[in-house]
DNA sequence: GTGAAAGCGCTAACAC
DNA sequence: GTGTTAGCGCTTTCAC
């Protein structure tokens, strides 16, 4: 029924002109005749000729595919991989990061594929793969900082780039936040704010983020008169918020301003702070991270310090492309500044 | 610097074989002298031989990648598709739809490639795309019931399969949901909690979907003595949820029972409930649809009907493979029964 | 049970 | 400028 899909040579033939010859106009290279151009291009529309990309592939040693890698850390309890893909795409930031990075490589015609990295099987999966070559190259985004998947990459000597920086340095290209930079802002907009009794729901700290984010903020504070604040920890999701939140009002009724460390702890600090009668910001100004879509679709909408995650993802598709072409060969590490979006929540 | 991968060659040499024996051990085939079998593993082993995916592709005529299009309606306005990718990620059903497809790929070595079919022409490069044998075939959940691609799919006969019925009936193989039962277990929820004045925030009335979810919300009312309701259409987020909740107490503040489309929008109706003082459940039920993770963290948690996503996402990806290995000519349609999930919202 | 050999469809030297 | 030719690394008949 499906007769054979027409090759290079049925459109030579068609033509009357040599493989060669329509390769060369199939790939855009130069030094061929326009006359001979067009006619070949015709071929091309009447036998309805696609190239094989298997059999480009073998000559050119390259995909057009890069993996996308969200990781973890896992390597003693194996997750259902489709509880850990359903648990990862629930933060919006995973969107995000793949909007940025279709962005770029749609226009290069290249693709993601994507990948589950949660367990130690899953890990020598991906590293087989790239070794197949399945893909050219890897973006790397752990939810773990102790994620052992970057160092394997790196001593595989496998182009990768990773979101976010490792807690071990790997010699791989990577895209980062300030986020120290990040914390300071927060800090800065509650001062303004006049808030004289701030406090901090931060994220997890075996996350160097989250730290960095912390140490910004507290920093911060201490320069203006706060040296000692409440701190308490969550773990990025709205629930965690919620119950850092009560445990901190628990602790600390005077509160008055809270920095968290991602929007959806924000949006469970102000939910928090709805249901105990606390006007946001009049009674306790918040302010959340990242900038993501709950951002606007919290109420209040929250202020909030932006993290231009689809830029960043660009960008660790750029560098990764870079490597892959062979134009770059050591290691770049982007940092990208933060930036302070006033809304209604502080 | 990296030299040459080793080859099926490289590999024979080693082990004193022919590179048809070691490609038979390679792929399991049977026939092999199982001293021989040794010998070749051992020869794999030392020379780390991976063997080259283009080139098996290239004899196989298959590539083990499936095509994840997330696909639009949009023809005339071209949305940048990386917002679009962060819009589409933000509902938790796109990370369950993953997370099922992954749970059928991954065992069988297979592997989804992300793509996006916002526009007429991001539609034309999916299919150029898939008779290049970038992937195998497409796996397409459309956010549109109107989406043109499933036909362009059939007509250029792409192996593919559909999340979801279309809006005009398209020679695919599909797997989908009762909707028409899952509005009736809704309504019954809320008649067996003695509600006496039952309303629903539907979806969109273009989803085939939505219709169906309402008719049998509808049918079963009427056929219990509430022959007309109260309907308020929004668009499956919370904040669409959460304006149709005002508009509906406003209009009909003795509304004491609701029937959400989606949980996103059931947390919208919840949110509005708190809001005005309303108790959840006791002066008004609320129940959701999907059973996603909204479900469980929203407050209080979610009575809802659960749609099997990851069991639906894997199916589709077995009805594929079924379509791709060519065991499956004729469409196939797999209907999957809803099931009520009792929480405290109702 | 094993090996020899013929491609799969393409790109890239290298001639002309 | 264009054509000829030699592979890329693998699977798969077909002999033996």
């Amino acid at each position: 029924m499906s007769r054979r899909a027409p090759t290079l040579e049925d459109v030579a033939r068609q033509a009357g002109v040599s493989r060669a010859t329509v390769s060369r106009v199939v790939n855009g290279v130069r030094n061929v005749d326009p006359a001979l151009q067009e006619v070949v291009r015709q071929a091309i529309e009447r036998t309805g000729y696609a190239p094989n990309r298997a059999a480009r592939s073998l000559v050119t040693r390259r995909i057009e595919t890069v993996a996308l890698v969200v990781s973890g850390a896992g390597d003693t309890s194996e997750e259902a991989q489709s509880a850990f893909a359903s648990r990862v795409f629930s933060d919006p930031f995973f969107g995000r990061v793949v909007g940025g990075v279709v962005s770029f490589l749609r226009p290069r015609s290249m693709h993601p594929v994507l990948m589950f990295a949660e367990s130690a099987q899953a890990r020598q999966e991906v590293l087989a793969c790239l070794r197949q070559g399945r893909a050219d190259g890897a973006l790397v985004v752990s939810t773990h900082a102790d994620d052992p998947l970057p160092a394997l990459l790196a001593e595989a000597r496998l182009p990768a780039v990773l979101f976010a920086r490792p807690s071990r340095p790997v010699p791989l290209s990577q895209v980062d936040l300030d986020h120290r930079a990040g914390g300071r802002l927060a800090a800065e907009c509650l001062l303004e704010r006049g808030c004289r009794a701030p406090a901090t729901v931060c994220g997890p700290l075996a996350v160097p983020a989250s730290r960095e984010r912390l140490a910004g903020f507290r920093d911060t504070m201490a320069r203006h008169g706060h040296p000692r604040i409440p701190v308490v920890e969550g773990r990025f999701t709205r629930d965690s918020g919620i119950a850092a939140t009560a445990r901190l009002l628990a602790e600390h009724p005077e509160v008055d301003g809270v920095f968290a460390a991602n929007d959806l702890m924000a949006e469970g600090v102000c939910e928090v702070a709805r249901e105990r009668g606390r006007r946001v910001p009049d009674d306790l100004a918040v302010v959340g991270f990242d900038d993501s879509g709950v951002a606007l679709a919290s109420r209040p909408a929250l202020t909030t310090v932006r993290q231009p995650v689809e830029r960043m993802a660009a960008d660790m598709a750029r560098l990764l492309d870079e490597h892959i072409r062979g134009v770059r060969d050591r290691p770049a590490s982007v940092v990208f500044a933060p930036e302070l979006v006033r809304r209604a929540s502080a």
